[in-house]
RNA sequence: GCCAGUGUAGCUCAAGGGGUAGAGCAUCCGCCUUGUAAGCGGAAGGUUGCCCGUUCGAGUCGGGCCACUGGCUCCA
């Protein structure tokens, strides 16, 4: 008796297959179909059913099927664009995290406008329903038709595929070099929406052509494409750019300051204050010691450092003064070891845990900077610890604990943990990599974090753990890294006299937690939409008066807020009514908003409203001054 | 740095295919005395990102810079 395959239906059903490709066996019902999962391989529907095991065809609804449908949608775009653009080349068009793109030379620039018909002609594709057929040709029969088409992104690619037959897939009279799977046909493509057009070097490669990639999205029902595209509104609507001016938290002036250069205005700085704060603080209950250092230093600090040699066009250029050169810092390790060396150090005295605020300036490429996210003056939440090889566990499962402690303060409950392992080309003996990439895979095993290694992604220095967090918006940001540094202590001859009287060579460790302030208050802007939790609000309460009259008691209010330790304002400008207050306030997120009528003066009240428009009304001061406080000293998100 | 797009008052945006810039909000001055998301009227505010050029005439057309947006590349 020969094996068969036991082929499972997304009902559930189970049928036993032999001999036949997954569509005659599915029939009708293929319809509902975008592929098949066996041993964790995506299988096209075309394809004949395996001789043995379990294959489990995926419906279109199934999470798997996404990247199926994306890249179909992939390829009815290409196709509505060879129709309306005779003579573009085609490159590649995979499905990705949040939809797809395909990358294209056009015989001339297009832009945005040229989108909608497009996404119109795509319709068309959709409407017309055009089965997807596989279709394999010999190598010399494939690079024939890619010759005569002018495809020379595709003729590349096919230089790079293995085997003698290659496979294609026709759709009506588009056909493309292709590995599938695809879903049956282009009416199952019903969902779709073209998002964005950008610049694309081919193959990554700035040296090569510039392509014109176009960004889509596509999902199996209307209500998820819906709810992404929701999302996304949300997402721009809580952009950092557009909340930062609006909240008057900071701004970016480059035709008066300079690009990737932060103002922070007083609302922004109360802010930072607070997180500053809140860092040192706990730094000093974790056993770091904060230092300051200067923000230039000598070129020898560099040259001996090594950044002149790998870093340097990252750097500002050179300060001349006295015939000395100095160079602005783009990193503070080099000053913090300065301090370790001014004596000799006792292993007894280690761990020494340096921490600083530090502000680091880098010369970013223009086209890279980004509101907070990317700028050229930031400060480094930095710290290095530097201690016997013997201490380096504890250390390293110290540092992620607080980590995590850290960011759970700002509202952060998402995390995964990337371990990145010895790259090819590295410094240091192997034993050392081995001894500190352990640390740390125990370190993030021990506090259950789920990770990732990438293996070979580590500098040339040293292993790393970074760790990202999600936001509100369930967006990736990486914060944390936590990164072991083989090359300074060589390059510095740092060093610690051991229980035998001899030199030892110290383990160092750089680690940020937030990674930079500006980039840390832009997401942090982001992940709470400009309404920060009561302990981060730049003014907490706000008490409002009815008419004139009350204004005394208004600004008698505020005052008592401000003298139990509450960020309050009374606002008593003259000609606003009290609906035009309680409308800026709303706008400003002011987790407090408190009005005092002659009603709530004669009983010594407040009227309380609550950022999310809920009346409380009025209530006792001591009542409200109590709620405030609470909310405040547990870092509560709720008010 | 590269591709595409954008740059007009403090902010958000208008000005058919070239003919000496307009609105709302904010600001200032009045009036109104206000009870939970914009009360009314008036005034002031611009070298249209910068520099060249075409034209009798440029916000508008061409070139070059600068910056921003979306990406790519980069981020030891």
């Amino acid at each position: 008796m020969a094996a068969m395959a036991k082929v499972i239906l997304p009902g559930g059903e189970a049928i036993e297959a032999r001999g036949v490709s997954f569509l005659e066996l599915l029939g009708p019902r293929a319809k509902e179909a975008a592929g098949a999962l066996w041993n964790g391989q995506l299988l096209d529907l075309r394809e004949p059913v395996p001789p043995e095991g379990e294959v489990r065809i995926l419906g279109l609804r199934d999470p798997a099927a996404l990247e199926v449908l994306r890249h179909t949608a992939a390829h009815v775009l290409a196709h509505a664009v060879t129709r309306l653009f005779p003579g573009t080349k085609l490159a590649i068009g995979p499905a990705i995290a949040d939809g797809f793109y395909y990358d294209f030379l056009f015989p001339n620039p297009i832009s945005h406008e040229d989108l909608p018909r497009i996404e119109e002609e795509m319709r068309k594709i959709v409407a017309e329903d055009l089965p997807l057929e596989r279709v394999w040709l010999s190598r010399s029969e494939a690079e024939r038709l890619l010759r005569e088409r002018g495809e020379d992104y595709k003729l590349e690619l096919l230089g790079e595929i293995p085997g003698e037959k290659i496979s294609f897939y026709r759709q009506g009279d588009f056909l493309d070099l292709c590995r599938g799977p695809h879903l049956p046909s282009t009416g199952l493509v019903k969902h779709f929406k073209l998002l964005d057009l950008a610049g694309a070097y081919w193959r990554g490669d700035p040296n090569r052509d510039m392509l014109t990639r176009i960004y889509g999205t596509a999902f199996p029902t209307q209500e998820e494409l819906e709810r992404y595209l929701r999302w996304r509104e949300e997402a721009r609507r809580r952009d950092h750019r557009t909340l930062g001016p609006q909240l008057d938290l900071f701004s970016i002036q480059n035709d008066t300051i300079g690009a990737g250069l932060v103002l922070w205005h007083p609302k922004g700085a109360r802010v930072r204050r607070l997180i500053e704060d809140f860092w040192v603080a706990e730094h000093y209950k974790a056993g770091y010691q904060l230092v300051y250092t200067p923000h230039i230093g000598r070129s020898r600090l560099w040259q001996t450092s090594g950044h002149l040699d790998f870093y340097r066009e990252s750097m500002y250029a050179p300060i001349a003064v006295e015939g000395q050169e100095f160079f602005l810092k783009p990193m503070n390790c080099p000053f913090h070891i300065a301090i370790y060396k001014t004596k000799t150090r006792s292993y007894r005295e280690l761990p020494i845990r340096y921490c600083e605020l530090g502000t680091v300036y880098r010369f970013e490429r223009s086209g890279v900077l980004h509101g907070l996210l990317r700028v050229r003056g930031f400060t480094q939440d930095d710290a290095h610890i530097i201690c016997r090889p013997d201490q380096v566990e504890e250390e390293i499962r110290n540092v992620l604990r607080f980590a995590l402690f850290v960011l759970r303060s700002f509202g952060f409950t998402e995390f995964t943990a990337y371990l990145s392992t010895r790259p090819e080309k590295f410094i240091g003996n192997p034993e050392d990599w081995e001894r500190a990439t352990e640390a740390l895979r125990k370190a993030v095993e021990g506090e259950g974090l789920s990770y990732e290694v990438k293996a070979g992604e580590g500098a040339f220095y040293g292993p790393k753990i970074d760790l990202e967090v999600q936001d509100s918006l369930k967006r990736p940001w990486q914060l944390t890294t936590v990164q072991f540094d083989f090359n300074l202590p060589e390059r510095f001859d740092m060093t610690f006299i051991g229980p035998d009287g001899r030199e030892h060579r110290p383990y160092m460790i750089h680690r940020a937690l937030l990674g930079s302030l500006e980039r840390f208050f832009g997401i942090l802007i982001e992940h709470y939409g400009g309404a920060f939790p009561v302990w981060l609000a730049p003014v907490q309460a706000v008490v409002l008066p009815v008419s004139e009259g009350d204004i005394p008691y208004a600004e008698e209010v505020a005052a008592k807020l401000l003298a139990e330790g509450i960020r309050a304002e009374a606002w008593t400008r003259e000609g606003k009514t009290l609906r035009w207050l309680v409308r800026e306030a709303q706008i400003q997120k002011i987790p407090y908003i408190l009005v005092c009528g002659a009603r709530e003066a004669a009983e010594g009240k407040a009227a309380l409203r609550l950022r999310t428009g809920e009346d409380l009304g009025p209530r006792p001061l001591d009542e409200v001054i109590a709620r405030i406080r609470e909310a405040a000293s547990t870092r509560s998100s709720g008010l």
